[in-house]
Parts: C-alpha cells; structure tokens; sequence
DNA sequence: ATTGGCACTCAGAAGCACTGAGTGCTAATT
DNA sequence: AATTAGCACTCAGTGCTTCTGAGTGCCAAT
C-alpha cells in the first residue's frame, strides 16, 4: 500500500543515517543518491512514511531517523543480508579450529563474533536441559575423595569432588560406574533424576551404600548447575557506540550483564526464515534495552537447536553484515561442534 | 619532613574528594573538620601539599584534587584498612559456599567481589605453571573417539576428545592410564613433557602405539592451554563512573578486556606487607589505565600463591574499603579451595 | 504527479555579562 | 615563627541574547 519510491526512501534514510549518525534531510538524500526526482518530491513522499510512523523528526525542523518500526520493515523488506568476506570466512575457519574443548570455543566464538561485528558479542552455552548424558566418570583420588564427573553430549564437563568418610572398594566403584552410564548413558538430562532412582532400587549391599552417597552429588550437578549461562566479548564496542544511547550507557551495560534478562529475552526469540531472529529497540521487553537491536540465531548440535549465539548493539546498527556475522558464526560453530565433539 | 597537619589536611582532601566527587577547597574544609585553625591556614599547608606534587589544582583558582602520588602516600601512610561489615562477611561465606566446581567458585567470586566494591572485579583463573597433576583421566567414548581428561591440584579440569582411526583394547586403555597417573600425579605440569617422554620410552607394542597417539594431545592440553586466563564481572560499574574518566571510558573497557595486557599488569604486582598489592593512576604501565588504580590479592592453594583477585576502578576510589574487600575475598578464597578442592 | 519558491522553525553556536567559590599575598596579631 | 584577617584577583559555570542555517510545510505553477 506504501508506493515504491517512498520505500526506496526509507532504505536511503536507513542507510545514510547508518552511516552518518546525523539525520538526514530531503537535500542531502538527493545529492546522495539518484531518485531522479527533486528534493521537494522526496519531502512528500518523507511525509508519507512519518505518516505511517516509519521516520520521525526529532526536532520541528531537522531530518529524518528511523523508527523501529522503519527499521523493522527495513531488515524484512529491503535489506539483504551481506554476505561475509572472504578474508572474514577464513578468519572464522582459522579461529575455531584452533579450538580444543567446548569452554574454548565458545570463548573464542564470542570473541570471533564481537570483532567481526564491532558490537556486544553473546554466547549461550548449551542448555542442559537439552542436552543427554554422555558419560559419567567416577574417580577416586585418594582414600577419602571421590571425583565425580558428568559429561555431556554437547561436550560440556562438570565435576564435583567430594568427601567419603568410610572407606570403599576400588571394584565396587568401578561396578557402580558401569551401573550408572548403563542406566544413563544416552539419555536426556532431565530424566536422570528418575533414572538414577531405578538404580538404587536395583542394587543392594555395598555398593547400593556407595550409590547412596554417590547419586545426590549426580542429583546436585545435573541440578544446581543446570542454570543456563551466556559469555559476553566486546563490552567496550558498546561503550564506543556512547553518542547512541540517550542518557547513559550504564543501565545497558547493567542489563546485559544481567544473565537471568538476556536470557529470558533470547529464549523467547524465534528464528525466522534466514535461521535469524531480531528485536529492534522496544520490541525488547526489557526496558534498559529499549534503544539497542539483539541479532540472534540457534546453533545446533546433532541436528537440534542447543543454544544461541548473536549480537546486541544500538538500533542505528548495520543489519544487513551483522545478521550475515551471526548467521555465518552460527552456522561454524554448528559445525565445529558436529565435527569433533 | 612534611609536619602533620598538612598530612591531615592531605587526608581530608582525599576523603572529601572521595565523597564529593568535587575539588576541595579551604573554606569547606575547615567547615566539615574540626582543624581549630582558620582557612587561611589550611591554605598555607595546602602550598606545601601542592608544592610536594601531593595536591593539584585543575584550574587556577578552584579547590584542589589529590595526584596520584597523594593518593599513594595516603594509601601508605594516611589509611587504614576498613574491615567489612558483618553483613559483608555473612554474604561472602554464604555466596562461596555455594560454589561446587572451580568454574563456579571463581565465577562467583568476581560477582561477588564486583558487587562488595561497585567495582569492576576480576579473577584470574590458576595459572597451569604452578600448578601439578591430581589425575589423568583416559575414557572410552564410542569405537573410534578418546576422551582425555586432566586434573590439577588447583581443580582445574581439561578436556579433549579426539578421533583414534584404528581400534584398541579397553585393558590397553586402562594400563595407559594407570602409567600415565604413575608417572605423573603429583608431579608439576612443566615436567609433564620430560616424564610422558619416559614413559614413551619404557612402554613398548600396542601400548606405544596407542601413546604414541595418546601422549601428543596430552602435551597439547597442558602447553596450548597453559595461557592464563581472567575473569571479569561488573563492567557497568566502570560505566556509571563515567564522570571520573577524561575522555571516554572505552579505552579502559578495552584495555580491561584486553586479557593479555591485564595478566601482564597484575603478574608484575607484588604484594606488600598486607598481602595486597596496589598502583595508582600512571603507576600503571598501561597508558590506557592510567586514570585507574588496580587492587589485587593472591590466593592460595596448598600454602603457594597460584593467582590473583582484584578490583580496577578510577583513581579516586575509596581505598580504605577496596582493599579490605580484596583481602577479604582472597582469603575466603584461599579457604574455600583448600577445604573442599 | 512534480516542482520551484518562500516563509517559517528551531537546535546549536557564539558572544557577553554576572556570580561566587576559591586563590595568593600582605600586613597585622599572637 | 606561626597564624590570621583582609583584599584584589581569577576563572568555570550559568543564564541571557542573538545569529545562523539546515530543514520543513505548503502553495501555486508546470
């Protein structure tokens, strides 16, 4: 219903203000761009799009900014996402090979994302809830310590050591070790709880004592630590982009920093066509993130979704690359995963 | 040589400051502290203050601030260190009792530490040189795929899966690793090399072969592992001081985030005779940082150093408190990976 | 439907006077 | 010798006005 050349507009604006920071006016869009109309012509059809609240005048008298709607129409109508470089593929490729277990490569993928973007990188680590057991280790240490380790199908390790007080046999161990990957090896975390139970009931005599001690501290990892997780790069890219944010930075800053918000925020994104999702500006439910854009996709382990990755900065963001760096982040890291874990 | 009131007056500019965020001038001074002396008199030690480079005036004729050298001589000789509520206490026991692994212990240190100082806090993860083998850990995964698994004494865990083309026998697995732990539990992670070459050495048939494959990724953990590593919490704490930063705060976002310039910083940092080790404004090598102070800490594991805790924060902190919450948490730190690590 | 022309608006810069906290100095006082 | 009162001076910050120019909205002409 918005004629073409208004549209054509609107992605000019976006575009120039991008690039400017400065509003931008009818003469200067001309001068800019070939519309092979004049500037008065460009005034009406400006006129158009702040009726369908796409731009606005921040002063009665100066040019145009972009809505979040405006943008938002922008980056599903008008925009293509940019592919990457060559020399940033390779980047990509060089970095997360290097990377030897799963706390590396998420480490390095944050880092990775935050430069190839210039903005606020985030990494979730792979929820546990969706994720199965892949082996658990029990290790004795000396005569009184046992190491007991949880490892999972998306490579994530946690161990927990702790203090028998009577004694044990090393066979007995080792019977109660195999009792455990039989019983759970394979299978969802969630259902360890139930599982692990089963096997208490299935054994007897010393060993159900050892089980008895061993299985709460299984309990407590799958449990106390199933608490999602994101890792931040690039905190100063937003503290660079100062000039974009209204009166300070810090309740931005503090919001991100605030696990429980953004991961509530990007767990309730889906993604879209391209495999990315993206809130502009108060589309964010959380208010601190009112004047900032979050890009995220899903990365994938064994053909399900296990966590995200993606980006926040201001709304005057260049969608277009950063969807593409996510994107392309996303989708190595899927496969970096695939490959060696 | 400098007579006492002066170093008085010295002390209640600091803490002015502190508190006022304003420069201080002789009339609020004599107001707020009882001198029993008149302005003009403050103003006249004020002089020698200012001729010692202990106080600066920002302009000509405005109240005055303390350099970086007056806050070192306040630190040195002025301060006391501020024991920390009951309150204080009562969080950090409760906050680190929590934690079960290293991950989380240091994770929840840093918030912790963020949080008792407005600052920003960081933790600096024990670093692999001085620390020793607890465990080497060799598990089957499926037909083709090891996992290898280092422990140190510090809690650290380190992991690594990797592909194995050709088959091998589960008793062979088993009498690797129990060489492996023979040879190098207990042992420095430096000597790793020397001894698994040993080890080499003395194995022969299809127990060399399978080290021959095995020992590399092994060398790899302790060696491409081995950088050091920092954990940061409460950035925004540096952002909502953005006042206390000339230009911008984010070449001291960048320079904090910059893990390699910061490990060189602290690692240069040798504690004094409170065990906490402080520099103060161009102190600091780091040009970016030169309107920051850094607090650090060592903690400890079995009665040696093994890494360091801090907080950075502008210049004009309050020092009396930085430190003691330092201390502090270093200490229960020290506590808590003794006790249950 | 497009355009040139024109009056109008208003944020931001520039200039200017005023204020007041704070200084340094000197001469008097203890 | 140390302290103090008095005084002239400085200058950042504030509030005021004016000026400027990019940009607008609208209308009549094409």
């Amino acid at each position: 219903m918005i004629p073409d050349r208004p549209l054509e507009v609107l992605k000019a604006i976006v575009h120039d203000y991008i690039a400017s920071k400065e509003p931008v006016g009818s003469k200067s869009l001309v001068e800019r761009h070939s519309f092979g109309v004049s500037a008065a012509t460009i005034r009406n059809d400006m006129a158009i799009l702040e009726e369908e609240e796409l731009i606005v005048a921040p002063h009665t008298s100066s040019g145009r900014v972009p809505t979040d709607k405006g943008y938002r129409l922008f980056v599903d109508r008008l925009s293509e996402v940019k592919p990457l470089s060559p020399a940033e593929k390779a980047a990509i490729e060089g970095f997360l090979a290097k990377s030897s277990d799963l706390d590396e490569t998420l480490g390095h993928t944050a880092r990775l994302l935050s430069q190839l973007t210039n903005q606020v990188a985030l990494v979730q680590y792979p929820s546990l809830g969706k994720s199965s057991v892949r082996h658990i280790e029990l290790i004795e240490i000396d005569e009184k310590r046992l190491l007991l380790m949880l490892i999972t199908d998306s490579g994530r390790i946690q161990q927990h050591v702790f203090e028998i007080n009577q004694g044990f046999d090393a066979g007995d161990l080792e019977k109660l070790r195999n009792l455990l990957n039989e019983a759970l090896a394979g299978k969802p975390l969630p259902d360890v709880k139930g599982l692990s139970k089963q096997v208490l009931q299935k054994t007897s005599g010393r060993i159900k004592d050892l089980a008895d001690r061993v299985i709460p501290h299984l309990l407590q990892l799958v449990d106390a630590n199933s608490q999602e997780k994101i890792l931040l790069a690039g905190t100063s890219n937003l503290a660079r982009r100062e000039e974009d944010f209204p009166g300070s930075i810090s309740p931005v800053l503090e919001a991100i920093e605030e696990q429980v918000v953004l991961l509530k925020l990007i767990s309730e994104m889906q993604a879209d066509q391209h495999g990315v999702s993206l809130r502009i500006g108060r589309e964010n439910t959380v208010d601190a993130l009112s004047s900032t854009s979050v890009v995220v996709s899903g990365y994938e382990n064994q053909g399900s979704e296990i966590a995200k990755v993606g980006v926040i900065g201001p709304t005057r963001m260049d969608y277009s690359s950063n969807i593409g760096a996510v994107r392309a982040v996303a989708r190595y890291l899927t496969k970096s995963l695939g490959g060696s874990q």
